[in-house]
DNA sequence: ACGTTGTCCTAACGGTATTAGGCTAGCCTT
DNA sequence: AAGGCTAGCCTAATACCGTTAGGACAACGT
């Protein structure tokens, strides 16, 4: 035992360390770059200035990479969702629920593979391991936490035979459909004038309205 | 020219039309085992008995059997809609969009691959044909057009400021949202006790319900 | 000073898509 | 009937991929 304030072991894991998030995050561009099951480590390493096989000595195999790149993607994706929750702590529903939506979408437009990675199943053979679904469990656990208190302190109902958790899951459908079929179809259209992307406040106003039981005043 | 009812040049054309189809066929097969992306020429050519150079005298190269199996999807598709509509010609709304929901959800469990080349983009550099485009487009605007009658026939109204258009494509991006969402989950669980599944009919409730003027009568 | 260990390398294996070029059997024409 | 064209198959080769085996070397702890 040295007294130095790191001592070699804890430099050697630092450095080890940074070599891993060198390695995901160019990994991360390449996804972007040629498409999430595209991901090459040939590249990878070419980026790095180090041959392939030198990445084994960082990750067991391409899977392990994908699956540090879905819990990371899932990491960033709560933190996000915790700066607009905070950003809006209690404005109205609809103005929190668009908030939400509009984050989820700007995400999703700023991470694509990343968040094609989380969302969809793009790598033939990968499924995320026990511990990453844990992760990606637990933010969709403080979305659904957060959902509820704000539904709520809205006294918002859902219609018999469905629970709150079912009305979060919807939720996240809409989401996520609006924003799959966005990626997909129209990829490099602004959200505004995109077909899909200009829905996200239509389809905020049809949840509420569907789960408000005052009818709303300002019906034409 | 000969007098037979099938000049050589038509057998010649149907068997290459013939192997063709198996080509497609066993791609699915592969795709449904492998994963979208994990399609292997390899491997089909194996499936047919003959070498893999031997596929590209049908098709010019693997982006093009993908396409013809995006085109493919999107005809089937079609048809199957086409069915669900005849099913319930003048069903109330709630019973046709059940219908159309459940029959979509459907299609997508027993067509898993095609649906995910049809409904996100797996393959790394593959974009599908302008031809195949409008094959898709041409399903979408049949979709459109009988959701529209329904709609009509129902008087259901959309809100202000909202066009039909965009409520049928909001119909389409629920429908996606359960599906994807499901299949990336729970694919292996069967609908009805699925987390996802289970809300088909609660979202279409969702839909008449903000899009019914008249309150629903039975509201607790 | 010695040995261990972490990190890099080269070489190799079996897989992928794709292209080049050759063989052959069946058809069309003369 | 004979000759030539061609569709459809083949083998061989190229360049990539992920992965493993095994060796070189430098930094570290004993």
């Amino acid at each position: 035992m040295s007294s130095d304030p790191l001592t070699s072991d804890a430099i050697q894991e630092q450095r080890r360390q940074q070599m891993r998030d060198a390695i995901l995050q160019h990994a991360l561009d390449v996804m972007e770059e040629r498409g999430v099951a595209g991901l090459s480590l040939g590249e990878v390493a070419r980026r790095l200035g180090v041959k392939t096989p030198s990445l084994y000595e960082y990750f067991p195999n391409k899977k392990a990479v994908y699956d540090a790149l879905f819990r990371m993607g899932y990491e960033q994706f709560r933190l996000e969702m915790r700066r607009l929750q905070e950003a809006l702590p209690d404005g109205s529903m609809r103005a929190r629920l668009r908030s939400i939506m509009a984050g989820f979408f700007t995400f999703a437009l700023e991470n694509r593979a990343l968040y094609q990675l989380m969302f969809e199943r793009p790598v033939p053979g990968f499924v995320p391991s026990e511990e990453s679904l844990a992760v990606s469990f637990g933010m969709l656990n403080e979305s659904y936490g957060s959902f509820t208190t704000a539904f709520i302190e809205n006294s918002l109902q859902v219609p018999e035979g469905l629970s709150t958790a079912q009305a979060h899951d919807l939720f996240i459908a809409v989401e996520h459909g609006i924003t799959a079929l966005h990626l997909a179809n129209e990829p490099d259209v602004p959200p505004a004038e995109s077909r899909f992307g200009s829905l996200l406040d239509a389809a905020v106003d049809l949840l509420i309205r569907a789960w408000t039981d005052i009818p709303q005043e300002d019906i034409s």
